[in-house]
DNA sequence: CTGAAAGCGCTTACAG
DNA sequence: CTGAAAGCGCTTACAG
């Protein structure tokens, strides 16, 4: 590997010229600088980032982004909107899956281990302990989350109360007075906070409408498309069941559909669905759901990330909130109940 | 930061001591080491990644994957194997998504940049050009390819030729005549392979079952839904429309599917569709396809790149092209044509 | 505008 | 078994 020595000698200047040439800092000559350019690519030189690094002050530039399941469409989105802008800020993004696995989980969150190896963490979809908090919180860490908030740190995401209720409100004004709910209640070992607030303003629009509560109507579907097979198999094979389900995911919705479709449970006429996400496969299933941004999450959340490394570590930074808005998507699967 | 003098100090060790406690070489009593372990926990110590890599030569523990479109269900199933197995052996994964841009090709792939980043690239289903090939083959440089071969690289695959072929066979086998490929010609500003291979099995197929080769009947479907769709609408509106499609992937297939049921034709009655890769979604829209181990792959890739670096340099690596078989899974998109 | 020298935080022979 | 010292490849005041 040719080094900025080699630079040097071959050019008759320092290794300190060089570095200031090389960086387009000022008090450098013109002609030198054009000289050191032209042997630092005749070479094929590049700075070893491990010298860089420890010769100023330990930045890495690279920026952690953890996610519980990089093959679930939301995960990969909002890896494609954080990658591209890390990469326009030339910073390498470092991916960290837990794969549902709570020793990946500790091993990555719980430890120091992350801290030293990149500038930021960007924490997608999972809720970290007070004691994994405390641990990441080390002062000088920047830590953003996506998809949740956490008190002092910034982040981004949708308001998972009110998508819940705007779904909701569309089933309502359908008509439609007996609706379950499909979500994702035990935690796979991780801790969302997503699937609560969604519950949530499912319960809310229920009061909010003069519904009755009935808890055996709101099943888990672990986010997953099978899991919401079986909620749906479970839902439709009950004497009383409901006219319309809101799955917290269009995932979950699209095993749904796949479930009432194996029972000869035709939709909309019998069943109504609607979903959260709009999912690249959404249209292709008619399923109307909840459009949320996704791509710009995660464009975001690096945005907020390398701000925060590029401003004073004194600067008083006030945690910001970012919440971006969803839209209703009506396509074929919804409409008023027939009975 | 704690670094390792403060450890040394708080132990009255030197810093030499403190770094074999800490990595468990030989030479250092047991004593001392149990004191260094217990003082490094308690002050929360990590050694600073570039430290270390400078020190010990250069290593930085982390491989680059580089993808052409991370969302895609292929590539961030490949990224979930790859990055499995080198967390598993303590590297990171950094993350390039070049997402078709040409420009992120560029500054990815031709520059000497991730040759000093990170220890080892593997890439995935892009072929780079000769320039790029020369760049990126600097001795003590490990590249590994996934989803296609180059030849002085090991990689790992599935045969794109025979698959196809496979495809074809039961298509032929219903007694299907008139069969349309949908495949991915133009490039995209990238270079795939897997395209051409899968085409050369469709004409091989064709020629095998005696059937005629006609042109028209290959169509771009640019490996996207949305390709797949307009690939179905041009190919079924024709008056003498095929039978059947094969399509190069899944993702196309249910493109396919999607236009057929607008049109009003039937699957499987009027149209058969098949595909490749038994996509998550494919068994919700009842499609035969071809299935590949996707995350195997992935893993595979990290385990070549891992095996490269811990060998030493002059070992005469043969590359080890290791082909990962397919299988058929037939669902309820194939039949005998009806006329 | 340019160079000599110290320093970043480790690892690694080399002595002892 | 342990320590002093050099060195990894840069950057950064400090002189000049």
């Amino acid at each position: 590997m040719t080094s900025i020595d080699d630079v040097a000698r071959e050019c008759g200047v320092s290794t300190a010229t060089v570095s200031r040439a090389l960086r387009g800092l000022p008090r450098v000559s013109e002609d030198t600088r054009a000289r050191v350019l032209e042997a630092a690519v005749r070479l094929g030189y590049t700075p070893s980032p491990h010298a860089v690094g420890l010769a100023s002050g330990g930045r890495t530039r690279t920026v952690a982004v953890v996610v519980p399941f990089v093959t679930r469409w939301y995960f990969s989105t909002i890896l494609l909107g954080a990658e591209r802008e890390l990469r326009r800020r030339d910073h390498d993004l470092a991916l960290y899956n837990l794969g549902g696995d709570p020793e990946a989980r500790d091993r990555v969150l719980g430890t120091e281990l992350l801290t030293k190896r990149v500038d930021a963490i960007v924490i997608v979809g999972i809720e970290p302990t007070a004691t994994e908090q405390r641990r990441l919180a080390r002062p000088g860490r920047t830590v953003v989350t996506v998809g949740l908030r956490v008190p002092h740190w910034p982040s981004v995401s949708i308001d998972d109360v009110e998508v819940a209720e705007k779904a909701m409100a569309h089933l309502v004004a359908l008509g439609h007075r007996r609706i379950a709910y499909v979500g994702g209640l035990k935690d796979e070992g991780l801790d969302f906070t997503t699937p609560r607030l969604r519950l949530r303003g499912y319960r809310q629009a229920l009061a909010a409408a003069g519904l009755p509560h009935d808890p055996t109507l709101e099943v888990d579907g672990g986010f997953t498309s099978d899991g919401g097979i079986e909620s749906g198999h479970a839902l439709l094979s009950r004497p009383d069941r409901p006219t319309a389900v809101f799955a917290a995911s269009d995932e979950m919705a699209i095993g749904v559909l796949h479930a009432a479709k194996e029972r000869g449970v035709r939709v909309p006429e019998d069943l109504s669905v609607i979903g959260i996400d709009d999912h690249e496969m959404s249209r292709f299933m008619g399923l109307t759901t909840l459009r949320q941004p996704v791509v710009q999450q995660g464009q975001i959340a690096a945005r907020q990330a390398l701000h925060l490394l590029s401003s004073e570590p004194d600067d008083e930074h006030v945690p910001e909130h970012v919440t971006v808005s969803t839209e209703l998507i009506v396509r074929e699967t919804t409409a008023p109940p027939s009975s």
